[in-house]
DNA sequence: TATGAATGAGAATTCATTCAT
DNA sequence: AATGAATGAATTCTCATTCAT
């Protein structure tokens, strides 16, 4: 059991070390296979298709970043417990999902680089992480308005939106594609 | 010559009708065939093969989105001799990427859904849209810093990287994965 | 009319170029049109299919062998009205046989590195050439065994048949191979 | 391991019958799959291409040749220690090939009915088998010379190429068209 | 008579998945 | 639980031939 859970977290990650440099489509079965030094039936031992892996794979990621997101929060609940707090949110957030984009390459290199439109049975997969994102970001800017942070000509869905739009974009610039170096400092000086 | 000239467009529309619902992978020659009311022999007379298909599109829709953008250009010119010309300009590219994305649904969802990490040889193509974007928001950025209307610490890149994200997601957003109604007021806001 | 038979004869002759240099199956029509600067569609015009481009090849090579191992038999004839015709026959028609193979590299290539069994329909075409020069050997063999030039014990099938495979191995080993010089001498030992 | 060999095998030996009846361009990869009553992915688990397996089934018939004319070759050895051992080697060598290509139908068809015009990548495949036959045969030759066997007008690279080219017709009248009743007699009469 | 765009049947090859061991 | 040989549907691309002009 134990045994068999190891072998499946092993092919997950090989499997997504591979999608992360050749992409869904044109990675094969067997590449997985190699790359987690493991038979091809074996793969299908704990995964129904390729497809499943990758769907997976997202499912993992997105359990990861809600993980990463939440972390140490209640320092700043007990830290700050006045106004502002929406804004403390937003920030911790963005940095944390910046740290959860830099500590996994593979993670990174998958959501920020497979759009949307590969294929009908993996869209899903990929449109669930930006919705939950999405979620979240509304949720904080809510809470923003309520405190006043916000104006009221301030439009959530679109702010939020935006601001997805923005962390992933400067993901994929500093971090997949390295175009240039990434400084600390910056975001917060943008959000704000 | 003009016959062949315009076969080759309708073959290439109705490819992009084809990518535009089911993506690059899922679309096989014979679909392209069938839409284009075409044998699958012609189009290999017109395209050396797939992906050559796919690249000239986004070769054609860039060159759509530089000839949207600069259009009317003059009037702005003229009309504020002024200051805040870097505003201008970029709220006008802004409002003419939006029109240039709700003009053409299969242009739009290509775009928008089409992640950069399709295929080795398909990247380059998305991507070189994406740069075209950013160096023309760098461009409008540094005038705005010149003119005074940016402060010094606004990281250019950062900034520029912020603002594609922002407009892709939102047309994602609303012309693609149409979640909510697009307001015509919004951006204007969101950017000043 | 004339004009016609003029475009037919290009167009074999082009063809011909264009199958030894690339063999029967690598040719394609459109080769064939190429380098006779023809369209496609006119080839047609003249010959049925490709098959029959080069079965009217063959009947031509056919006829041009037979023409030249003929020519000046005359002189012979009344050179030598005595005994051993039959060693002047062969001799006279191996001399013009090489004579027929270094005089078009196209056609030497074709009939030289054709295998017989590179098609169904082909094949015969190949065969009748060979199945020629078999029957005028025989026939010379025949004669020289009635003037008593050769001893009874020599098997006439055997022996034209492995003079014909002499001859087309060595035109092959040095007209199309090229791997020696070719000298003038020799066969003529070798035969006697 | 042993089973794959066997698998490969019958692969190539069903391979080698079809292409002997259909020749090498007229056999298609779904005949080979059937012939062998393997699946067609099957086949490319054991060969690259149709190429390769055409290929590799001429490296065989060549190593089968080989050992072929050079079994018993210690009887003759001993038997005839004094002169004329060429004679003996060469009519040893002589008597093997047809042995050689009597034995094996497809093996012989494939031989002497394969030009070697078919392909630009066939074509040194081909050759070299006859390459192989002309060393032999030349050797032999120059040990006949300097066993004074044969007199020093004779050009052993026309002689051993004349001799192919014998052997090659001989072969194909006989066993692959049937012109005739193959009697046992004969080519020693004829070589000597 | 000449053209060359259009055709579509047909070919080699791929690769996710199965299954006997 | 693990294997990897076997499968065959599916896919891209080719090319001899046709036909409207």
């Amino acid at each position: 059991m134990r045994k068999g859970e190891l072998k499946k977290e092993q092919i997950l990650s090989c499997a997504g070390h591979v999608f992360s440099n050749k992409g869904y489509y044109e990675t094969q079965m067997s590449d997985i296979a190699t790359a987690s030094r493991t038979a091809k039936g074996t793969i299908y031992e704990y995964f129904d298709s390729k497809e499943h892996i990758f769907i997976t794979l997202i499912g993992q990621y997105i359990q990861q970043w809600e993980e990463t997101i939440t972390e140490n929060m209640d320092d700043y609940r007990a830290e700050k417990p006045s106004t502002e707090l929406a804004l403390v949110y937003i920030r911790h957030r963005i940095y944390k999902t910046i740290e959860f984009f830099s500590g996994n390459i593979d993670r990174c290199r998958i959501i920020l680089r497979t759009g949307p439109a590969l294929d009908q049975s993996i869209e899903p997969a990929i449109n669930l992480f930006e919705d939950k994102v999405i979620a979240v970001i509304k949720n904080d800017l809510e809470l923003g308005k309520r405190q006043g942070l916000l104006g009221d000509n301030v439009h959530i869905e679109i702010m939020s939106n935006a601001i997805l739009g923005s962390v992933l974009r400067l993901g994929l610039y500093y971090f997949v594609q390295k175009k240039g170096d990434f400084l600390a400092m910056d975001i917060k000086t943008f959000v704000s």
